[in-house]
DNA sequence: TAAGTTGTAATTGTCGACAATTATCGCTTG
DNA sequence: CAAGCGATAATTGTCGACAATTACAACTTA
């Protein structure tokens, strides 16, 4: 099984190891968001040096999974509603112009494997059933070739160095899997066929529309849940 | 003399210290675009130990000044004018969005100082005379205003944490001051005029064409450099 | 001569200890 | 009894040394 980070090259150093171990551990909760980082009980239980172990932090920091503050210690970040949406603000915007750039970038090739991509989920099993494969890793699947397609390197490191790890922790933490699945997949074939057509500022719009409808669902879902635990 | 970098909070440790001070010195070319750094050297240089010279690397890292190779060490990003361009693509997107943010989210006061602003900027003598001030300090205020005004965190910190640097660096080292100086305030005062009556569509159409001009204002820069140097 | 190999030198990664700062708990004092 | 203060404990920041990896150079060999 690959990795599913395409910027992610292969790790060599023992820090980098930890930073895997912690990012997943993190994202899936292991390491409750909010709570605090104690960096001599982490290294022990690691039984690395505390130096290899803050170089993780550090790590940890740029995909803005943790925040330090100087002489008193690293915080897992914390889940709130506003950072998911503030998150689906930023991802609208970069992702749509990702689209774009896709669009007049893309090499034949790669739009072809993405096109073939695309007939596989459609066949997929669980795209049928309308369960959680297409929503996690296949949704992922399709925005990474968006973004890769862009080749643009600052788009790529921002979105899949970075936000890439929020978005999935989100989906973890506040167990998200809507029942969009068909709809996205339907999206996702228009997005593709405009690329396919070069057409950028069509694709532009329509994976902001994906974006935004996605991030409307979850406000929708916020507000019920808000309205019905009160 | 306040500091112009508004998520920059006051260093307290060393290697804060010398990031800072590598931060300036790699923006202004005196760490060369493209060298390798030498740990031990640099160490020696600034009187202090490797662990803090590698903790300031990693913030340069974090904002993409420097890149770092697992075993091999670390050099100072590349300016290229693919780079450059790509910048400002994602300036174009975000930007664009934070300022339709801005004009959703804003609060009165904050427009009401930030039309003061725009009214020093259009009695300052630099701006009549159409020369450096309003392409350096000024340009960023008032982009930094806008950021800020999106009251979007992740926005926020990838603008200002990240790519405000390599704004910077690239400004120093190809040294643009283009004379787009008055029509850059034109612009500007439009995009407040937008903000002030809560058109965040508007908003965000008129930013990306702001900083779309200023891409093309630099294509055509480079188009012509490179056939004179030809 | 050019390519491959091996051994040495230099650089990076990791470690444990010390210094500086912060948090905690108990005490004093109004 | 509450609020402020002070000493102690714990945590973070910094340091220098060692281990592991890489880069370089001289040498061998086809």
């Amino acid at each position: 099984m690959a990795s599913n980070n395409p910027t992610q090259q292969e790790a060599i150093t023992t820090a980098d190891k930890i930073f895997q171990k912690m990012q997943i551990a993190i994202v899936e909760g292991d390491i409750p968001s909010g709570s605090k980082i104690s960096e001599p009980e982490l290294a022990k239980q690691f039984q690395i040096s505390r130096s290899t172990l803050r170089e993780a932090l550090n790590r940890l920091e740029k995909c803005h999974l943790i925040e330090r503050k100087a002489n008193v210690g690293s915080r897992v970040i914390e889940c709130t509603v506003k950072g998911l949406l503030d998150i689906y603000v930023v991802r609208e915007a970069l992702e749509g112009m990702a689209c774009r750039q896709a669009a007049l970038n893309m090499t034949d090739e790669e739009i072809v494997d993405m096109k073939s991509m695309l007939a596989q989920h459609a066949t997929s099993k669980d795209l049928q059933d309308g369960v959680s494969y297409y929503q996690e890793q296949g949704d992922l699947d399709f925005h990474y070739r968006v973004i890769l397609g862009s080749h643009n390197q600052e788009l790529i490191n921002i979105l899949c160095g970075q936000l890439y790890h929020l978005v999935r922790m989100y989906r973890c933490q506040f167990g998200m899997n809507s029942p969009r699945a068909s709809k996205a997949f339907t999206e996702h074939s228009r997005i593709v066929e405009a690329i396919a057509e070069r057409d950028g500022e069509l694709a532009e719009i329509l994976m902001r529309r994906h974006i935004a409808a996605s991030r409307k669902n979850i406000e929708n879902k916020i507000a019920l849940k808000d309205s019905s635990s009160v």
